[in-house]
RNA sequence: GCACCCGUAGCUCAGCUGGAUAGAGUGUCGGCCUCCGAAGCCGAAGGUCACAGGUUCGAAUCCUGUCGGGUGCGCCA
């Protein structure tokens, strides 16, 4: 249910009725007809543009359209007062019984109150982390990790059909790096001193590697050149990182669907399959690049090499996809990857990156709408920087030396709810300050434990009723008479809960898991303005010496922890009911 | 040089994909516990939505340009 498109429909039957009267022409179009909730809360309960939309097309004056509507929409007994106001708003207040049926609907559907049918079933695949198995996550990719988990989580909720995929960037040459900082580390188990000089992976976590190598291998690999070993580590190292990779998202509560190996597309036609695609519709050709303008690297020369054409479907310039040496660039498998997500039958494709390859979007867009001939939109989102903060002190982190910050480090100090939450308090393409003392503060500053306290003093009402010897489980509480709680703060709280669905649908429209978030922190806020006004007002107070009394008031507290759960299951943090 | 993202209260940020007098938190000031959890609530003050044009009934939101910040820009993945 969703009191803001009952409404709507409400509006658009009582213009439709008007156009049978003759009080407006026909063929008017609807679609930007539109019932949202005021922004100041004394307009009323919602509000509705249609006279101002409708009348340009309809040759009439906002008010007049404004005032005969109102008349209609009168006649409904849900709506009491229907008034213009401004240049032709139409402003609705409700039967205070309307906005209080949220509550009846929440406790009957429980968490799946607010789900919607708009994705239809739609398959839709997000690929989110990818991160290169070189090594374990570190903050960046965590921020990602949550990010796409909570998007999958929101879309599935919308009613698509979701799969969260990984790619495992494992045919590169950082994979060579890798197992040759993997063999040092096997020399290492050996007993031998070794020095690392620029350009391997120095950090720590290839020791364990290095020895499971020799426990694997013992010294076949002793005194051999790369030639020898290179495959056997090259496949040893990546399974140890995706080992590690997986743990580390495991610690997060992030699970995938697919695994897909970039490799599996090296000799197996796949990639000459995805270009002879577009060769087909006459997209590839041989060309020379004009240099960068600006940047002007050192060793530029002008080379004929294979291109895209990529500036045919929105891209600056076209792109290669072989190098000079005849291999393929990075694009080529790219191209065949989602080329192969196309083959399998996706209505729409979500790509989660970090914001450092926010060039790659326009390539990959353009290569998507040529494949799929602009029939499988891709989505790409960026996520931006994360940055730390101790005791408020900028928290330093050096790649290069192998100190950066792993998604273990910070999982283990702060735990995977509050990582989870804080992650989603930014808009994606914003930066976020991560402070690992303030994320554990308890105050209303903190968004995790404001929304977490929220939902404990729910349970901690419906722990003292039944002390009292109340039955309030959700079959009880759903068929109890909740009309009588009428006071401006109860009916805040309903209107909160009645925008959860509408939120639902927009945050899963948008792709930006980041609004429940968000609204979970304006619904935290309306319960405990409410909580608070029971210390004036004693009719309010959830629990009454009367019990029958009571229960009404519970009913709405209820509802109010059914939906705080149903949105932190979306943003897979684990609402707790206690918090003392 | 070009492309993408960003610019909103002292600070950190929302803002419903065009709606009314632009909202929270924090900080400042003033109230509220013999009362379901005061880890909270209420109130006050605080704004040229970077700037200049344009589109229209109506713009923080869409378009153009300028300024400022970030990111990226052919044989790296």
């Amino acid at each position: 249910m969703n009191l803001f498109s009952d409404i709507r429909a409400l509006v658009v039957t009582a213009l439709d009725q008007m156009v049978a009267e003759g009080q407006l022409p026909a063929d008017l179009d609807y679609a930007n007809v539109a019932v949202e909730p005021p922004r100041d809360a004394a307009h009323g309960d919602m509000a509705t543009n249609a006279a101002m939309v409708l009348a340009k097309p309809a040759g009439l004056k906002p008010r007049d359209i404004a005032d005969a509507l109102a008349e209609k929409l009168q006649a409904d007994s849900r709506i009491t007062v229907a008034e213009v106001a401004g240049p032709g708003f139409l402003n609705l207040r409700l039967a205070s019984g309307v906005w209080m049926d949220v509550v009846k609907t929440a406790l009957t559907q429980g968490q799946s109150f607010g789900q919607s049918q708009m994705g239809a079933n739609r398959k839709i695949n997000v690929e989110y982390v990818s991160a290169n198995p070189t090594g374990p996550l570190h903050v960046g990719h965590t921020r990602g990790a949550v990010f796409g988990d909570a998007l999958a989580s929101l879309l599935a909720y919308a009613g698509y059909d979701v799969t969260r995929e990984y790619v495992i960037n494992d045919g590169g040459v950082q994979i060579d790096t890798l197992a040759r900082s993997v063999y040092l580390r096997y020399l290492e188990a050996h007993g031998q001193d070794v020095q690392f000089p620029d350009g391997v992976y120095p950090g720590d976590y290839l020791i364990p590697v290095g020895q499971a190598l020799k426990d694997k291998y013992g010294d076949a690999f002793l005194d051999k050149g790369e030639q020898f070993w290179m495959e056997d580590i090259r496949n040893f190292a990546t399974d140890a990182m995706m080992d590690l990779i997986r743990a580390d998202m495991a610690q997060l509560g992030v699970e995938m669907d697919v695994f897909f190996s970039e490799k599996s597309l090296y000799g197996t036609g796949k990639i000459e399959a995805a270009l002879a695609s577009l060769q087909e519709k006459g997209l590839i050709y041989e060309g020379v690049l004009e240099p960068p303008k600006g940047k002007k690297p050192e060793d530029w020369e002008p080379r004929e090499q294979t291109l895209f054409k990529s500036t045919d479907y929105g891209d600056d310039v076209d792109r290669p996809i072989k190098k000079s040496d005849g291999t393929w660039t990075y694009f080529a498998p790219d191209i065949a990857y989602h080329y192969d997500k196309i083959e399998r039958g996706f209505d729409e494709l979500i790509n989660v990156f970090g914001a450092d390859h926010g060039g790659y979007v326009k390539r990959m867009k353009a290569a998507v709408a040529a494949l799929s001939e602009n029939k499988v939109p891709l989505d790409i989102k960026l996520t931006q920087l994360v940055r730390l903060f101790k005791n408020g002190e900028p928290f330093k982190m050096s790649k290069r030396a192998g100190t950066f910050v792993t998604l273990r480090d910070v999982v283990d100090q702060v735990g995977p709810d509050v990582t989870r939450f804080v992650m989603l308090t930014r808009k994606n393409d914003a930066p976020l300050d991560f402070d690992f003392d303030k994320v554990l503060e308890q105050s209303k500053d903190n968004p995790v434990f404001y929304v977490q306290y929220a939902n404990a003093r729910v349970c901690s009402v419906l722990r003292k009723a039944q002390d009292a010897g109340l039955t309030v489980d959700d079959e009880t509480l759903a068929e109890v008479d909740v009309s009588g709680n009428t006071h401006d703060a109860e009916l805040a709280v309903a209107a909160k809960l009645a925008e959860w669905p509408r939120l639902v649908e927009i945050a899963a429209r948008t792709h930006e898991p980041h609004r429940i978030a968000f609204y979970l922190y304006e619904l935290a806020g309306e319960f405990h303005a409410l909580w608070n006004r029971g210390n004036d007002v004693p009719e309010l107070r959830f629990l009454q010496d009367d019990s029958a009394a009571s229960l009404p008031k519970i009913a709405l507290a209820r509802s109010v922890a059914i939906v705080i759960s149903a949105g932190l299951d979306i943003l897979g943090v684990t609402p707790v009911e206690e918090m003392r």
